[in-house]
DNA sequence: ACGTGAGTTCAGAAGGTACTGAACATTGCG
DNA sequence: CGCAATGTTCAGTACCTTCTGAACTCACGT
């Protein structure tokens, strides 16, 4: 591992930070950050742990958890030596219409059970929350695809214009 | 504290595993959780403590960082001892507004800044996401607004057939 | 003004999690 | 077939966070 601070390797740091502080392992989001700034964009283990001072440990649970929550996939090395990730073209819309708001509407749906429905006293806020959490569950993956449509029309004009 | 699992205490719990498992602490997803289903829905801090298990000190701290998330607020007790909480009505909304989506925005920016602009190499799949954060922090306050709306209008037509 | 109950703060303990490093497995190349 | 390098697993460690319990402060009511 080299000690200088680049700048690729500043800001895989402060991804790490940011990561951390929602509850993701800083290895996770040190990697993150790497493989969303790092060039050539694929990478094998070897190259992360050294370019992170990582230990190949951690590279290795790291990349599952990425690859579990398809934000990073692998590509195929010809000829080289081990395996190379690459991070999915669309890794943080996946993430953002991945399933945090199912949970939450699952536990107000058990809530709902238990309470004994939703017209037991008491359940109107949590009928309330729920209806919310299904609404957002429902119409995120529209405002995603509506943010794909735009920006590549956006892309469009720019290289005509 | 009880023992005994009451369907509402039951539900609390619940809710402390799920933020939990979202780096929160349990303390903060049980209060969060009790808070939103409890009769009545104010709870002072010595009846909270004794309804979840917690300590007052645990109950403090909680309290105080739901209070800065703006998730619950004081509720005046004339008369009585104490200082009362309650969910704020819309405590899940702002949650979902939250800051978090700028968070990830302006790591993006950082990191932008630090590669030394939008067009330096290895800056696209950085500026891509960055304009998809911004996407969504701009979006997301009018999709809550719009569940505010439709789920009014349905109340209206529920309550007039 | 005093006493009582409520809330906060803090030090210490307990528990949990992530990281490392070494042993093991596996894959490609000579 | 053996060598070398890569990736995985796992036990141990170090760290960090959360919770508790006690001491303290504060505010209300009598």
């Amino acid at each position: 591992m080299s000690d200088e601070l680049t700048p690729e390797r500043h800001f895989a740091e402060d991804a790490g930070v940011v990561l951390s502080g929602m509850g993701m392992p800083p290895a996770f989001g040190k990697l993150l950050g790497w493989l969303l700034i790092c060039d050539p964009p694929h990478q094998t283990s070897t190259e992360l742990a050294h370019a992170l001072g990582l230990s190949k440990g951690s590279v290795s649970a790291g990349m599952r958890m990425l690859e579990n929550g398809k934000l990073v996939r692998r590509v195929p090395t010809p000829g080289r030596r081990g395996t190379a990730y690459e991070m999915t073209p669309e890794a943080f819309l996946r993430a953002v219409e991945s399933d945090q708001y199912r949970v939450f509407r699952e536990l107000m749906e058990r809530g709902l059970e238990l309470l004994g429905g939703e017209d037991a006293p008491g359940a109107d806020r949590l009928a309330y929350s729920r209806d919310f959490y299904a609404f957002i569950e429902r119409e995120l993956p529209q405002l995603v695809a509506r943010f794909k449509r735009e920006h590549d029309t956006n892309k469009e004009a720019r290289s005509d214009g």
